[in-house]
DNA sequence: ATGACGGTAGCATACCGA
């Protein structure tokens, strides 16, 4: 079972990309991020022409997630049941592939820095530490589920100083702040483990580069996509890695799929 | 401190992003 993640910074703007993508990697399953699309808008048909369901949790412009599967998906909650957002940021399902149930989520979790026009506003800081806050509260009851469970999205946290390129310029930055680090970090003490990490200690496995300059040549990057599975799950891991090719398409996002395989 | 670049809404320019 190959499941990614993928924030792809507008499906429209992305869908040509994303379905060649789907057919070179075949996934099962892949966790959606920044659709910025609502239903209507939402490229059903291109997606079932190239073989994939989607259920999905969009807005217009901003944000927005979505589930895509060949195989069947049955949604648990559109949103964190403890947490009342108008943001769509959390899509939770059952998907059914040969035979074996897995829970999965798709996640977008807030970005945290202040608008440029005013540094000392912390009104998206404090939203995000309350939304990981409502997360860790929720993922306590699938922590325990018999079934493999996976997290997966963009979770807009740096976890430590080799998940960025130049660690000193991001002191301070709502990504790389301890508050957030330390909240994320809980994800481990509540049972889920980090895919990527648990199989490549000491990689580089950055996931987004800026569209400026030239971050993605001179690999100016940083690590905030993650894939975090239950025992159950992690028990069934072959592999994890960064597919850096979409990153090099003409029109790229400025993320790229993390993809992991699981027995 | 700002802008580099890209997407969206919608038609000029503001907002958002990491």
């Amino acid at each position: 079972m190959k499941i990614a993640t993928f924030n792809v910074n507008s499906i429209n703007a992305r869908i040509e990309n994303l379905c060649s993508w789907l057919k070179t990697e075949k996934p099962d399953i892949v966790l959606l991020q920044e659709i910025k699309s609502e239903y209507n808008n939402f490229p059903f048909f291109e997606l079932a022409a190239c073989g994939y369901d989607a259920r999905i949790l969009g807005q217009k412009s901003y944000n927005g997630v979505a589930i895509l599967s060949t195989g069947k998906i049955n949604v648990i909650h559109e949103n964190l049941p403890n947490f009342n957002d108008e943001q769509m940021r959390y899509l939770e399902a059952n998907v059914t592939i040969k035979d074996t149930t897995y829970r999965v989520a798709s996640i977008y979790l807030p970005n945290g820095n202040p608008p440029y026009n005013n540094a000392n506003d912390t009104s998206k800081f404090e939203y995000k530490l309350k939304w990981i806050d409502a997360f860790l509260e929720h993922i306590k009851n699938l922590a325990t589920l018999p079934q493999p469970v996976i997290l997966g999205g963009d979770f807009n946290i740096i976890l430590s100083d080799k998940d960025v390129y130049n660690p000193q310029i991001f002191k301070g930055n709502a990504l790389f702040r301890p508050e957030v680090q330390t909240r994320l970090k809980q994800l481990s003490f509540l049972g889920f483990y980090d895919a990527f990490r648990s199989l490549h200690p000491a990689d580089i496995g950055y996931t987004f580069w800026d569209y400026t300059g030239n971050a993605f040549s001179a690999d100016f990057g940083m690590r905030i996509d993650y894939l975090f599975l239950s025992a159950p799950a992690v028990d069934n891991l072959l592999s994890c890695n960064v597919d850096k090719n979409p990153r090099k398409d003409n029109k790229p996002s400025d993320h790229t799929p993390l993809i992991a395989e699981l027995k």
